[in-house]
DNA sequence: CAGTGAGCGAGCTTCCGCTTGACTT
């Protein structure tokens, strides 16, 4: 009979854990927090130190019991992550059993290798109550901030909505976002091209292309075609020299592997995984799949991480397997080391394969078609993170036409693949013909004829082409959770789950792949950016994770840091209950007056966003949709389009005198123009989120 | 595909971060 207990978060974590540890050890999961603040209300006395009222959710009574009665009598090892969070289920774990077993003591390890189990054993210590505190002063805070704000929204914008630490700067940032795209204004720009080649007859065939660069030494812009079609005329008739060829040796580097935020956006770009999906199939992968003969194996190690580290043993093992399948040449010379960044907590290791010698095409007929592709990027971007650079022959060329104009172009040559092979590998195991995006961001590469200083070129074409300068692009997972992490807005936890909560609120939608802002969405920001700047400040969560820092230092009490923050917050409150506007009762006056009674018509807002009503309502119930100003394209109608929305809630738009005229269009179609040359743009300059998504994928 | 918004006003809605399983049909 086993005389100690060990608790970790996780059940694939405890099965490991429990392989290391033998007989002697059992092993149980705590299925992440035990205790929380009480979900039906704040749970926070304000006047009294901030005192906490835990309670344990129902969902986790049946696991406390589990654990209360198996702990009774033993030596107890709490092993959560070594981390704040950890720290504090650790406490709460602490709290519920303390009269039960033996003894309890904290166990830290950072990698889920036998060694650093065994040696977290040799050292156990107490808990370190100023890390829980500092967990405690976050929950604290982030429930204050959700709980005061929310039911203000609910009074002055309608029911079920929330506010947020995290969620309502993602909303910020996607509605500023949208602002900034409505305010674009396209700027013309042009682009002249020279295809040209040698006239000796060994590289005659070779044509390239140069593109023109300055003018007498000078950076040139050209804004309109007069410009261009001036400097082409004077070109048209020049000589072509080459007056400078410059050949460099370029290292490029792979990158570290991944940490949740990078899976998340790379899965998205290349795969086109929304972020849940990412992580529903790497839980899969991590918790393990049947290989063959024997049990279920976990194939990736934690997805939840925001460090770099890779165990020495992977890191051994992963030489090993580079050595003998591309060869010693394919190795640095010292094993690349990666930096997470500053503010990683650094509980887990990276997101790698538990083996690197199990290939993904060794295993893929064990895996779905999605684990497969994911498992393949995890895979891939470990192994290359431990191979040599590659190494690039770059050939940058100039030419010189007519005494001043200089045009510029670069070849490049692939010398060493280095870690590249690894992505070329997959590519081909792929046997995919279609050109396909090259990963590690490789651009496309013209191999360039050999050329000599001095010689003069055939000019084949010069060619000018118009371009508009293009608005940012909307947000999608990728760039959201990119942004957020990057602010350090938010945990490898909670990217996911943030998207979804903005999309359940409706405060936003996707619009193939993109994050658009609904009214809702709007409306909700302006009204928190103008009552609480201080929480709508990208920096507030920076600066709460100083004072956690300090907390964790034991420089600072943590109640006096939810004394210092509390009185300010709780008047702005107290002030937006009286002076926000109440949104609900907002009515905008229009121009239109109601075909029907003669009255004035106002916008409302409704379930579905804005709309036009009559004033006299509820003696008259006439309502209509808020026109687009854009005319109906339909001959002979006089119509203007309106958006709606169909019973599925597909946006769509029809014209405003249906049932008589029934145009319909998903896009809403560009207002008529009189210049004919629209089609000679090459570049258009909306919707130019990508990629797009599958919309296999069910939310 | 073609609707949405008050009034009475119970009781309800809500946060972030850790983690997966399952009251019954």
């Amino acid at each position: 009979m086993a005389k100690r207990l060990v608790i970790v978060e996780s059940p694939a974590k405890a099965k490991t854990i429990g392989k290391y540890l033998g007989r002697d050890y059992i092993v149980e999961a705590s299925f992440g927090h035990v205790r929380d603040l009480p979900r039906s209300k704040m749970g926070v006395d304000v006047d009294n130190q901030f005192e906490p009222k835990y309670v344990v959710p129902t969902k986790a009574r049946k696991r406390v019991t589990k654990l209360k009665k198996t702990a009774k009598g033993k030596d107890v090892f709490l092993a959560p992550d070594p981390d704040r969070e950890g720290e504090a289920i650790s406490w709460h774990l602490f709290e519920l059993l303390e009269k039960n077993p033996k003894s309890i003591k904290r166990v830290e390890f950072h990698e889920i290798t036998k060694d650093a189990v065994r040696r977290a054993f040799e050292h156990p210590r107490e808990i370190d109550q100023r890390l829980v505190n500092a967990q405690q002063a976050r929950r604290i805070l982030d429930r204050i901030v959700g709980y005061e704000i929310s039911p203000l929204l609910w009074k002055k914008v309608g029911k079920g909505l929330s506010a947020g630490r995290v969620q309502s700067i993602a909303l910020r940032l996607i509605v500023e976002r949208e602002d900034e795209i409505r305010r674009f204004v396209p700027k013309e720009y042009w682009s002249l091209e020279a295809q040209l080649s040698s006239k000796r007859p060994e590289e005659k065939d070779k044509v390239f292309v140069a593109k023109l660069d300055r003018v007498n030494q000078e950076k040139i812009d050209l804004n309109n075609a007069e410009e261009t079609e001036k400097i082409k005329t004077a070109l048209e008739k020049s000589e072509f020299q080459v007056s400078s060829i410059e050949k460099k040796e370029r290292n490029r580097k792979p990158q570290a592997p991944y940490t949740t935020s990078k899976l998340q956006q790379e899965a998205y770009n290349r795969l086109g995984f929304p972020a849940a999906k990412t992580m529903r199939i790497a839980q899969s992968l991590y918790e393990g799949v049947e290989i063959g003969e024997d049990a279920a194996v976990g194939l990736i190690t934690y997805m939840r991480t925001d460090s770099v580290r890779v165990a020495q043993t992977a890191l051994d093992e992963v030489t090993k397997y580079i050595k003998e399948h591309f060869g010693p040449e394919y190795l640095p010379e010292t094993p690349h080391v990666y930096k997470s960044k500053k503010s990683a907590q650094e509980a887990h290791e990276a997101i790698r394969p538990t083996s690197a010698y199990r290939p993904p095409e060794k295993i893929k007929s064990y895996l779905s078609m999605d684990e497969f592709k994911l498992y393949e990027l995890i895979w891939c971007k470990f192994v290359a993170s431990q191979m040599a650079h590659a190494k690039d022959q770059v050939t940058s060329i100039e030419i010189l036409a007519a005494e001043k104009y200089i045009f510029k172009t670069t070849g490049t040559i692939n010398v060493f693949p280095g870690f590249l092979k690894v992505f070329a590998d997959a590519l081909h195991a792929k046997k995919k013909k279609e050109k396909e995006e090259q990963k590690e961001g490789e651009e496309t590469h013209q191999a360039l004829p050999e050329l000599i200083q001095g010689e003069s070129l055939d000019l084949h074409e010069l060619i000018s082409s118009q371009h508009f300068t293009k608005p940012p692009a909307r947000f999608n997972d990728a760039s959201l959770v990119k942004a957020l992490e990057e602010d350090g807005i938010g945990r490898p936890s909670t990217y996911a789950p943030t998207i979804h909560t903005l999309l359940a609120r409706e405060y936003a939608e996707r619009q193939s792949g993109a994050l658009v802002p609904t009214d809702l969405g709007e409306v909700v920001v302006k009204q928190l950016v103008e009552h609480f700047p201080t929480i709508m400040d990208i920096e507030f969560t920076a600066n709460m994770e100083d004072e956690l820092d300090k907390i964790e230092e034991g420089d600072v009490d943590w109640v006096q840091v939810l004394k210092n923050f509390y009185p300010p917050f709780h008047q702005a409150v107290e002030t937006a209950q009286v002076e926000m506007k109440d949104m609900k009762q907002e009515l905008i006056e229009t121009e239109e007056t109601c075909e029907k009674c003669g009255k004035p018509m106002v916008i409302r807002r409704g379930r579905y966003g804005k709309f036009l009503a009559c004033s006299g309502f509820p003696e008259c119930r006439n309502t209509k949709p808020i026109s687009t100003g854009v005319a109906c394209p339909q001959p002979d109608c006089s119509g203007t389009l309106v958006k709606r929305r169909s019973r599925r809630g597909q946006p769509f738009y029809g014209c405003s005198n249906y049932p008589k005229c029934t145009f319909i269009a998903n896009k809403l179609p560009k207002p008529e123009e009189d210049k004919a040359d629209q089609s000679s743009a090459s570049e258009t300059n909306h919707d130019s989120h990508k990629p797009s998504v599958n919309d296999s994928t069910p939310q």
